[in-house]
DNA sequence: ATAAAGTGACTTTTT
DNA sequence: GTCACTTTAT
């Protein structure tokens, strides 16, 4: 093949070593994407290998796709047969055609985030349970944990009172799923594990089938996923993993990086290839991006190198309040854009929390600068979206319980809570489901089930079961968007949404963008599409060519790659997050996803921070981020520094190599007892005062907003008395 | 049954 | 400050 010349020795090794299974260690843009595919390609070729037999797991449905246009392009021809995707889609497929050994039909619905906790809520309202005491997020939590270690509800550990009462909800939880003939995410994965397990023949069948198994960004995978992984490679033992321990940062989901020290163990034949020449990043970003990491204890230092040059150093700046740290984002891109320095598309900005993503949308906006926001919650999360996405699900699979739950009254169509718990009870005690008691009350009078109900409700479920029939029979023969079609005109959809306001109108768009994405599966038909927006991951929804700036949290980030990276928000609390703090491991995880983030830039890297953060609506002073100590002062440029020293100057200096400007000894202009006025703040009672940086800041009490971080030299004060 | 008004949790991260 | 859920008024 001719693209091997292009590898260097390492990545050649793993492309073209002999089967059996390779471990292949990975550090941060070194090439291991092309190292997967390329491999893909070499079994293909030279080791005649048909790709039926022949599966690679990826971490996204993006880089799935980009991986087999790339296959393809090397071969030189199709690829078809192969199995490519990530593993909750390949699962999907596989337990589709083994339907017939598990407990749900084929035609099983994917339930996603929003639909289990809506189940666990049922679940403990049907168990008469305090729903303060007993979270629904946080139950469900435990749940899916449970399901990611191989736990079904008989095998949930129990060692507290709660987890018993969690034991509880999770049988009747997993009851739910079933009788709705639904999978919720974790048993994609649970039930393939499981089926490998338990059925030999199912087990023979697959491992036999693959014969070369390739995996990427292994450090994420979950008990779950090790364990069908093993039992897929357990007959050819040609498993390609490659991962990167250091950016693991999938742990709340029940990642385990210890499964690169299983695999070493299960496969001890492994061969180990360390790939650590980095072709992305200038040795400055390296450099740092190894400082930070450095900090963490329990692992292999690795060494990343590089041919490129050293690079400027990292930019660090300190903002005012976030809203501040916006505009300075937007600004420096800009300027960098108007000067003809950079293109819009070169710039990422990365966040620990959505949350942070509103003021950067909104300081982009005002500067009339398009960017991209990536974030599959943001579009598949609007409530007209789900609604119309529920109405399909319930027409693929009449009985999930959840969608039905949801359409039923909306449009309101005299069907409240009240008649729809009627028509759940009635139904359980049938033992059907909803879906076919309502199909059943269709019949109007011939139906021997009308008279449980009132008049008014009967007449109401008898006509929206009418509808549920008409479009039951269509379903097989009309692709989605026709199907589509038919729900909105039938239910007043547009009419419902349409109150006048721009809001409406924006629905209804959101509603048209959906029918544009259905009408692509005009020929895969109405499961391809029901699954493909279940498992859309963030990542997914980044529009390719579009030449603006990436806007994405730090994991949505990995795996990509961009010119210049901003990374704000940090903020001891944000970033690492708070929630971390009493963890150690957790907090290990963060520096991961700080690590993450810095590797992720070929050229540039601006970290920033604001001194005060808003806080469910009101502002309250951060403190820097601790990871700032890391960074080794001669690769860092302090920007705060540097403007103040122009300021005071009036004449732009430069920083002059390595050695920083004698410390100009401030003096205190305030001090505690002074009343002062502040442009945004009004009045305000200094309480104390401390040179800081060449600055100085202010403890002070305003009337308005309470106790605030002040810097003198930025905040415009007026002394009052 | 439904719309309007009020209450309280909530922010990690996502397939 | 926002969202989802609950209570209240029609």
């Amino acid at each position: 093949m001719e693209l091997l010349e292009k590898l260097n020795p390492q990545q050649k090794q793993a492309v073209t070593t002999d089967p059996g299974p390779v471990l292949v260690l990975a550090g941060p843009g070194s090439g291991k994407t092309r190292v997967l595919t390329q491999r893909v390609a070499y079994v293909i070729d030279r080791f005649d290998v048909h790709p039926y037999h022949l599966m690679a797991v990826t971490f996204t449905n993006k880089a799935a796709r980009e991986m087999g246009e790339r296959v393809a392009k090397l071969l030189g021809r199709q690829t078809r047969g192969l199995t490519l995707g990530t593993f909750h889609a390949t699962c999907a497929r596989i337990l589709r055609v083994e339907a017939e050994h598990l407990p749900v039909d084929s035609n099983y619905v994917i339930f996603d985030a929003d639909d289990q906790v809506k189940v666990v809520k049922q679940v403990i309202k049907d168990h008469n349970l305090d729903d303060k005491r007993y979270r629904p997020r946080s139950v469900h939590a435990s749940i899916s944990a449970a399901k990611n270690e191989l736990y079904l509800p008989e095998d949930f550990p129990i060692d507290t009172y709660r987890a018993e009462v969690v034991a509880r909800i999770y049988e009747d939880y997993q009851k739910t799923l079933l009788t709705s003939n639904a999978m919720d995410f974790d048993d994609l994965l649970l039930w393939m594990a499981i089926l490998l397990e338990d059925y030999p023949s199912i087990r023979e069948k697959y491992a036999r089938r693959f014969e070369h198994i390739l995996v990427d960004e292994f450090q994420d995978t979950n008990i779950a996923q090790y364990t069908l992984l093993k039992h897929l490679a357990s007959y050819h033992r040609n498993i390609f993993v490659v991962g990167d321990a250091d950016q693991s940062i999938y742990r709340w989901r029940g990642a385990d990086y210890r499964n690169v020290m299983r695999f070493k163990k299960d496969f001890s034949e492994a061969e180990v290839i360390l790939l650590e020449q980095n072709y992305r990043s200038t040795q400055t970003i390296l450099d740092v991006a190894m400082a930070v990491i450095d900090q963490n204890t329990h692992r292999t230092p690795k060494r990343l190198f590089t041919e490129r040059e050293a690079g400027p150093k990292v930019h660090v700046k300190e903002l005012f309040d976030e809203r501040e740290q916006a505009q300075y984002v937007v600004d420096t891109i800009a300027r960098q854009v108007a000067s003809k320095k950079a293109k819009p598309g070169d710039f990422a900005v990365m966040y620990r929390i959505n949350a942070q993503s509103r003021l950067l949308e909104e300081a982009f906006l005002s500067a009339n600068l398009p960017y991209k926001l990536v974030g599959a919650q943001r579009f598949y999360g609007r409530r007209e979206v789900k609604d119309i996405i529920a109405y399909l699900r319930l027409i693929f699979n009449p009985h999930d319980e959840i969608s039905l739950s949801r359409v039923i009254g909306t449009p309101p169509r005299g069907i409240g809570t009240k008649t729809y718990a009627q028509l759940r009870t009635h139904a359980q005690k049938l033992n059907i489901s909803s879906g076919d008691l309502l199909a059943d009350l269709a019949k109007g009078k011939e139906s021997e089930h009308l008279s449980q109900f009132s008049t008014r409700a009967a007449k109401a479920l008898s006509r929206f079961g009418r509808l549920l029939v008409k479009w039951l029979e269509d379903k097989d023969t009309l692709p989605p968007v026709e199907i589509m079609d038919q729900i909105l005109e039938d239910v007043g959809y547009q009419d419902y949404l349409d109150d006048g306001s721009e809001e409406g109108r924006e629905r209804w768009e959101n509603v048209m963008e959906l029918r544009r994405l259905a009408s692509e599966y005009q020929t895969v038909g109405l499961q391809q599409f029901l699954e493909d927006v279940a498992l859309v991951s963030d990542q997914d929804t980044l529009e390719e060519g579009a030449d603006a700036p990436t806007l994405l949290t730090l994991h949505a980030a990995k795996g990509l790659e961009f010119s210049q990276v901003f990374i704000v928000g940090l903020n001891d609390g944000v970033l690492p997050h708070q929630r971390s703090f009493e963890d150690p491991e957790g907090m290990e995880e963060e520096r991961r996803l700080f690590y993450v983030g810095i590797t992720r830039a070929k050229d540039r890297v601006y970290l920033s921070h604001a001194l005060n953060r808003y806080v469910y609506g009101h502002t309250e002073p951060g403190q820097p981020s601790r990871y700032y100590a890391d960074i080794p002062a001669d690769l860092r440029d302090d920007g705060r520094l540097a403007r103040q020293q122009r300021r005071k100057s009036q004449v732009f200096r430069p920083w002059k190599k390595a050695s920083p400007p004698p410390a100009k000894k401030v003096e205190a202009q305030y001090k505690a007892g002074m009343k002062i006025q502040h442009p945004k703040w009004d009045k305000g009672l200094v309480i104390g005062s401390k040179i800081q940086d060449d600055d100085e800041i202010l403890d002070i009490v305003f009337d308005t907003v309470g106790l605030k971080k002040v810097i003198a030299s930025l905040a415009n004060l007026e002394v009052i008395e």
